[in-house]
DNA sequence: CGATCATATTCCTATATCGGAATACGTCAA
DNA sequence: TTGACGTATTCCGATATAGGAATATGATCG
């Protein structure tokens, strides 16, 4: 098998770096495609593709404004991320040092399974 | 071009489910791979080419300890990613007019797929 | 050395990407 | 309708994956 497709959920959909911008440029407010592909220096084309990936995922709503189509962020779709990404808060908010004290601590402890 | 490759930052590197199994696994202490690779349910293989993944992007650090090698979190890689995330908060935490006035509208207008 | 355990790598295949170019689709104005 | 604009899709090629099987490397001990 492959790499699990882009759309399969968030995590995958935000590994694209392009698509973070987009994202980015999104909490300004909602925006149409060519404004979006402008600013950040790609293809119409390119950016719609990727505004696609966002959709599928959904981060990304559209709304037909007359010939435009104007995105919109919806960042419900983050929340997992954060909260997955923050259980290792305390990870990297300790030193090494520590890191590896508590590491042993663990060690000696693992009897409760 | 192709998707870049899983190894060129954490975005990339946990965007793989297994992966992110093996580092929340691994909040509980060092271990070798062999003990990965039952726990998660995937042969030996799968688990060394995941964990040298994780090892190129800096998520992880092996430590040898006679014949057996052990993996540890190094989860510093992660802090950028949690920021980044961490962006979004208020938008998945706001009232969130805007998106209630668009949900409106596409009562309004027609479906979109 | 030779045997054995632990781990890493290689080879293979099916699949999915991203980007560019060309083109199709959709909507409005005259 | 025609034309013009905004956007989406299709076709293409190069690349890279995840997983399974087989094999290679590494370390330890008798």
């Amino acid at each position: 098998m492959a790499r699990a497709a882009t759309t399969s959920d968030a995590f995958n959909a935000i590994a694209e770096p392009q698509r973070r911008d987009i994202l980015a440029l999104l909490r300004a407010g909602e925006r149409p495609v060519t404004d979006l592909a402008q600013e950040l220096g790609m293809s119409q084309p390119g950016a719609s593709k990727h505004l696609r990936v966002l959709r599928e995922v959904g981060l990304v709503r559209v709304r037909g404004a007359g010939k435009q189509r104007l995105y919109g962020l919806d960042a419900r779709g983050l929340r997992p991320v954060h909260e997955w990404v923050g259980g290792f808060e305390r990870f990297w908010n300790e030193s090494f040092d520590r890191l590896d004290t508590y590491v042993q601590d663990l060690k000696q402890t693992r009897q409760e399974g």
